[in-house]
Parts: C-alpha cells; structure tokens; sequence
DNA sequence: ACCTCCAGTGGAAGCGCTTACAGTTTCCGT
DNA sequence: ACGGAAACTGTAAGCGCTTCCACTGGAGGT
C-alpha cells in the first residue's frame, strides 16, 4: 500500500476487473460506462493511491493543459499579484503553470526554450526576454502573449495604460505652478518606463515647455537616496520629481526631508505603482495604480484563447490605471480624471 | 518553415540522415557520437526549429525534471521572496517549477492531485494544506517537502525561527518596563504565528507574570486597524501591541497615532517580516526579518536530494531569523541578540 | 594476415495514457 | 420471439522520446 512503483492505470484495471479503456473512460468521464464500472474503478483507484501520469496523457493528447510564465523577477508585490491574478485564472481553467524567472538565469534562452516543450503556450514579460528570444519562440510556433512589451506582429500583447496617465500626473503638478519637474528613472530600461517618460514629455510639449531630459538610473531605492543626496549636495533643487517607480520615490523622498527639503512645499514628489509603502510614508506618495492581478488574469486569458484556437487574430489590450492622489504632490484636492 | 505540426526527433533524424537514437544521443550528450553527426543533427533541429517535447521524454526516463510548489497565496512580498529563492536553485538545476496557489481555489485537493502526477515531488507552504491531503499526498508516494509547518513522519521540513525570536522581542520589551502587553494575531491561524505566541507566553512565563490570551484576529491591515480603534474607543490601553505581521502592526500603528496615542511613548508596537512599508513609517517598525529566500532555496534543495534518493532520511531545518529595532519599540539602542 | 576491441550507429521495445474501432450485451418496439 | 439500436466494454494502435542490444568498420596488437 506504501511505495513500490507507483500504480498505473494497468493496476487499476487490474484490480478492478476492467479493461484500462473502461478505466480511462470513468476517469476522464468521456464515453458511457455503467454505475458497477464507475464504483469499481473508483474503489481500485483509491485503495491504489493512483495518480495518473500526466506526461503519458498529454503525450497520448497532444496537449499538455499547461502555460509557461515568464517573468523578469519576483521582488516587490508587483510580480507577485500579476502571478496571482494568473494562477488564479489558470486554476480554474484547468491550466498549470509552470514559472520561469530570468533575473538572475544564467541562460534564459535555453531555460525558456526548455519550457517551450512542456506547455502549450507561453506569456512573456516584457522585461523577461530581448527581441531575439521572442522571435525565436514564435519561429518554433509557440503560441505566445506578451505582457507590457510593444506589440509584435504575430502575438497578442497586454499591458497597462502609461503614456496618458503620466502626461496627466505631469500636467496637474505644472498646474499647480510646479517649475523643473526631473524625470527619475531610465526610459530605455522597459517599455512601460518609456511610455511614462513619453507622457511626461508630452506634457511639457503641450503647454510649450521644454521638455526636460530624463535623468537615468535605474528603478532602485538605492538610485532614489543618491538622487536625493545629490540634490541635497549641490542646493540644485527642482520643482518636483518624477519617479519611474515607488521605490525611487519612497527612497528620495525621505532622503530629501531627513535633508531638511520640505516635501510637498519645496518639492514634489509622485511615483509608480502604489506598493503598500506608499500609503504609510509620510506625506503619503502620490502614485499611479496598475491592476496587475487583472492584468495576469487577462493574459492567461488571452494565452488560452489562442492554444484553443478559439481566436486566432492578434489582439492588444490595455488595462486602465488610476493616479492615486496624495499629500506628496501637494493639493490632492479633487482632480477630475 | 513556419507552422504546420511541430518537428519531431524523427523529422530531426530524416533531415540529417541518422537514426532518431544519434539524434537523441546528440541533444542529450549521452553515448559516443561523431563531430560530424553532432554537427549534422545541429543544423537539421536549427533549420527546423526543434523543440523536443518534454512529455515524450518524461514518460520515457521516468522524471519529469520539475517540482510542485504549493504556496497560500502570493500577496505580499513575503512569498514571492519564498518563490524567488525556489525558482533561482531549481533553475540552476534544471529543475522546472509548476506552481498551485490554493487562495481562492475551488478544489485544492484536486489541484494538487493533478499537479502530482507532472512533478517529481512538491513542496507544500503549511498555510496552504490541510494536514489530511498532506498525508493523502504522502500515501500516494509523492517525495514531499514541508514550509512553516510543523514536521510530518516521513516528510522533509524547513521553517524559520519564530519561538525564540518572539521570546527575546518580548522579553525585552517587557524588561524597559511596558506592562500589559498585547499578541494580535490568531495562533490557530498557521503554525508561524503559533510560535510566535508561545514565544510571547513563555517571555511572560519566565518572570512569572500572567500569560495574556491572544487577540484573535486576522492578519491584515484591515484588522489592525479595527483593534487600534477598539482601543482608542474604550481608552483601555495596552501597554504595547506584538502583532503577528507587518500588516497588522503598520495599520495599528498609524491608526494609534492619528488617534492622538503616541507611539512609542503611550503604546509600543511591533510586527513580523520586515516589509517595505516597516522602514517608511514613522516611527518605524520594529519588526522581524526572515531569511525568505534561503528558505526557498533550502525547500528546493531538500526536496531535490528527496527526488533523487541521495538522502532518504528526513530533516528538519530551522533557519534563523533577525529582530530589526527601529523606533516603534521605543529605545532601538543595541541589544545583544 | 588475423583477431580483438571499440567508437559509432541503427533497430526496436517500451514508458502510461487516449481513442478509433470492433465486439458484446441489453433493452426496446413490434 | 425477433431485429436492431443503444449501451457498454475490450483490443490495439499510436503519441515522441530514451535506451538496450546488435551490428559495422576501422585501428591497433600479434
């Protein structure tokens, strides 16, 4: 009853008088089968502990009822919802999944060429993969999603609204008679960072400001204190910062007031986001929320369409954000959206 | 070149003009082989972008080369740090991940049936199975390893420190003299927060005081929030609040104070995990930091000498964890640890 | 010149499951 | 009572890969 080689669908045949077609048939519940075949499979099955083998079955089905996710990194609750949102979906769809994050991997390319041959179909993060690996995968004919990637012909692609939501964060903090907003985060390291940047300088452009270079580092805490230190250092103090991200903005900010510069009254600051920090900082961080566990959700919708069949025209969806408004950018006084 | 059915090893072997048993002998480096056929079968899979299906390979050497990972949830940076840690030592080892997050999850029993029968052996958070299907699972001979839960015959374990960290923590905030101290958080809710109870009951215990009973409550922001306000409601205020987690704490703390209660000087609060909001609030949050990555690392690890039987005696590691004093607790002055 | 040895290769069996097909029973309507 | 459909069950052929075994031919020893 313990161990030995695990039970096969022969053993439950076996036991319970049947051929291992019947057997299949009740536990898959496809074809008819009598009750007395049913009760007696059902008993064998479970004296046996048996647990069908689910390489041979997707090997018999063509099919592996299993996606492939992957993701740059898991750090911060960011991943970690959109994971959420997506195992959810899955799970009830009768989908596994199987993770692959590349941060950190010493070959990503042979890691999700390897995953390629255990699922159906893949959903790739943006920041995960370069161009070339993406290419690849769609050449062997893996059917493939992108999440926050610019969309490439042949996928579908998901991702959250950027561009518009920073142009009008930007606009409202120009509004309120802020002067030398700096950009903080480098927009070539992620689609989403480009198009926050683009919205950012759009802006400017639309009220004939000029539109501020953006000052490149990268999306850590650790860039958001020595921004801030610099700023402290020179005296050299802009209107307002805008962050790439929470961390940059969580790190700067506090930098900046344990410096002595009153934020909001000297200078602004808004990230990107809304990780749980944001509300607990003091003043609170204005920030952009990003409905990541629906994003997930979507993709693992999107990807299940395609593996079905059931759509096979490219789609590209964004998912709306909402600017969280708090004392760190100022008045958060009302703001139609 | 583009879609039709995927290649196989066959079409691999027609092209290159060899047996299916060279070509698999070339991409698995097994067995001796010509630098001319390995150059061949190079070009032939290339050309016709090969990509061998795992589930033929995994009915035929018997492995499915992939690991089972059942976690609770996925909120939180708490446990995408645990899956971070996983994913980077099965990667290095060629192992796949296929994860189940049982939140939400209509039919877990089922879903962790099903992922059995695709992985060597699963590792199971102890907040995301009941004990009956973790002996299901052990009957049925799957190679298991067990996360914050307590050890099982026959199962491997791995968990963090809690008891005698949550001693110390009380101990010393009882020796600079708070009195009526608080535990908020339910100990039947997980066996983690068990112990961090008893580790708060025996502090009391070795300086004879009475053990106060537990506020049971959930472990969110929600609940912290409400407990602060019982308080500032009835006026009967604890000495300090010990809370379970960070959520818990974060909310009671800055509730507390918005309701004119000083912290640390009225009421002492502190919490457990150390997230990124404990260091922004202010004063910030004495809490408890666990090493979550090493944990998931180690629980791959052990899972995988389990899978391939280089240990057959189980283990049960406890791994170390670190009290963070920050002002939350009032003196954050040294403490010998 | 012969035999031995071995690197290199192919043939074929088999991993555990699904499913088309064919066979057997059962249960009607007449 | 009988024909035939419907309900059920079994046989066997794969699914794509690994690997045991047998076979070949050339190198090296005598």
């Amino acid at each position: 009853m313990a161990t030995g080689k695990p039970a096969t669908i022969y053993d439950v045949a076996a036991r319970a008088n049947l051929s291992i077609a019947t057997v299949s048939r009740v536990l898959q519940g496809t074809g008819p089968v009598s009750e007395k075949a049913r009760v007696k499979v059902g008993q064998a099955a479970a004296e046996l502990n048996y647990v069908p083998l689910r390489a041979a079955r997707s090997l018999a089905v063509q099919r592996h009822e299993a996606h492939g996710l992957v993701l740059p990194d898991l750090s911060g609750p960011f991943y970690g919802d959109l994971l959420m949102g997506y195992e959810r979906w899955a799970g009830e769809h009768g989908q596994s999944v199987v993770l692959t994050v590349t941060q950190g991997n010493a070959d990503p390319r042979r890691s999700v060429r390897d995953l390629a041959g255990r699922v159906d179909g893949i959903v790739v993060h943006g920041n995960a993969l370069d161009l070339p690996t993406i290419q690849e995968l769609r050449k062997a004919g893996v059917a493939l999603v992108l999440v926050a990637h610019p969309p490439v012909t042949g996928c579908d692609s998901v991702r959250t609204e950027s561009a518009s939501s920073s142009e009008r964060l930007t606009t409202r903090l120009l509004d309120t008679g802020r002067k030398n907003l700096v950009f903080v985060g480098d927009p070539i390291s992620s689609y989403d960072v480009s198009e926050r940047y683009a919205g950012f300088a759009k802006a400017h452009e639309s009220r004939g400001s000029a539109v501020p270079e953006p000052l490149c580092v990268p999306l850590t805490e650790e860039s958001g204190k020595r921004v801030a230190k610099e700023i402290l250092a020179t005296g050299n103090r802009p209107g307002g910062l805008v962050c790439a991200n929470d961390e940059l903005a969580l790190a700067a900010l506090t930098t900046l007031r344990a410096g002595g510069i009153a934020v909001p009254e000297d200078v602004v600051v808004t990230g990107w986001d809304d990780v749980m920090a944001a509300r607990y900082v003091s003043p609170g961080l204005t920030t952009v929320r990003q409905p990541m566990a629906e994003l997930g959700q979507l993709a693992a919708q999107r990807l299940h369409e395609r593996v079905t069949g059931e759509r096979t025209r490219a789609r590209n969806d964004v998912l709306a954000t909402e600017i969280v408004l708090r004392d760190s950018c100022g008045t958060s006084g009302a703001m139609q959206q």
